[in-house]
DNA sequence: CGATGCCTTGACCAACCTCAAGTGGCGTGG
DNA sequence: CCACGCCACTTGAGGTTGGTCAAGGCATCG
């Protein structure tokens, strides 16, 4: 299942010091290392450790001074906000070659994040990474685009959790696996949910019976038909879009 | 009513090309511009049109290609995205100081602006703008700041939409509009509501009957006076910030 | 002084939440 | 190999919050 969500022939000696990781890294053309020529590499490999951790293990922690920033090579992150009383808000799923550590105050993170899957990331101290930007105005350059195309789906989604409906919200997180799929050449029609329906629902601002609910809705209407639990197939990828908004 | 929303002892002549509109400007201090030296400001107000918008004007217009960036020397702007029924969420209300534009996609603006009041703003082209990073670069470091503090506050927002009731979302924004007051040094108990009760329903993700009754509900249990129409007395900021949730 | 726009309030309704029971896959241990 | 327990998910019944529809108040403005 994991291996789905992956990109294909990822190599997997990326975290071999002495061929050079990040040369050989599966997501180097996506994540923001790709902004960097082949022979800049080696500033960014001497600060860079690879880390791993197992579905359900803490990546950061609310309230943790923000000390490093993160991209994942691989697996599923969740990042999320709570409520004093417990209630969960998540902000976001971080698949590979996504950036970890753009929102940050001056307090420490302002979220947390844990492995959904078993996941590895590229894990970089704050302070080295910022310290490349003068070296290499590109990055942080980058990094500004990153911010902004971050804002706008941050704004899609105030959007959805403000104004959309259960079945609108489940369509529009459906369409956007897709999307991300066929953007990894990967079929669009088979999606794969690394994640749980509480996941989903604290996603989604739903409750899980919600998204369940609307789940099965979507089955009987034809637009999807489940494999498996954590596998969707969708027939209908028009109906999912035109329940989305049409925005994505 | 707009005077106590603007700061104290704003330069009237803050546009006036012959006195270095920019130095004299009363948010200098405040918006990114703070960052260049004053005899650097030379290159940013050879760039800056000063444009004024009536209540209800436009500002940006969602899908426009995105051309321009501001900064609002004056009045209230909201920002907002629609779905195609015509539902809206308000993604968030500017203030002066306040920077527009940073959320932005390659096929234009993500979402539209328009005034709330009479509003002041510095125009600038988008390509003029970057072209100062070169020659500025801690102006690009400025912008990164700022769309991480966006970041950050719209994460907050997601967790309100999400999952707060409509009595915490309330209490929330009034918190936020008393915490604005007080960082412009003015009065923080009497809160200026420039919106309308239906923007605040969708910038809250409610309806505006239930902002209006959730209004009643708390001047019923004494944490707030209503003085006028858009003027609030809060009683007992105390309540208020427990209601929040202690996330501000 | 009437018209208009915005707000408040009430009655009713529906979407979603809560609580609860039941299903099914999977790993473990007898 | 099967029984069991566990966990995530599904489904149902009923309740509650907030939405919808409608009426009325109260400023401002011509």
């Amino acid at each position: 299942m994991l291996d789905r969500v992956s990109v294909k022939n990822r190599c997997t000696s990326q975290h071999d010091p002495r061929t050079g990781p990040c040369a050989h890294c599966a997501i180097r053309s996506l994540a923001i290392c790709s902004v960097l020529q082949d022979t800049e590499l080696d500033a960014l490999e001497a600060i860079v450790t690879p880390i791993v951790r197992e579905p359900g293990q803490a990546v950061v922690r609310e309230g943790d001074r923000s000390s490093h920033v993160f991209n994942i090579t691989a697996g599923v992150i969740k990042a999320f906000k709570h409520l004093p009383d417990g209630r969960r808000q998540i902000t976001g799923f971080l698949f590979e070659a996504d950036f970890l550590g753009l929102a940050v105050g001056d307090e420490g993170y302002t979220y947390g994040a844990e492995a959904v899957t078993k996941a590895e990331l590229c894990q970089i101290r704050r302070t080295d990474f910022e310290a490349l930007f003068d070296r290499f105005p590109k990055l942080e350059r980058r990094l500004l685009a990153l911010a902004r195309d971050e804002l706008a789906i941050a704004q899609e989604k105030m959007l959805l959790l403000g104004r959309m409906d259960a079945l609108e919200r489940v369509a529009t997180f459906l369409v956007g696996l897709a999307d991300r799929a066929a953007r990894f050449d990967m079929p669009a029609t088979d999606v794969v949910l690394p994640m749980t329906r509480t996941d989903i629902a604290d996603y989604l601002g739903l409750t899980l019976e919600t998204v369940s609910r609307t789940f099965s809705r979507l089955r009987n209407s034809g637009s999807i038909a489940s494999v498996g639990r954590q596998d969707i197939r969708i027939n209908n990828i028009a109906a999912l879009r035109d329940l989305a908004g049409a925005t994505g």
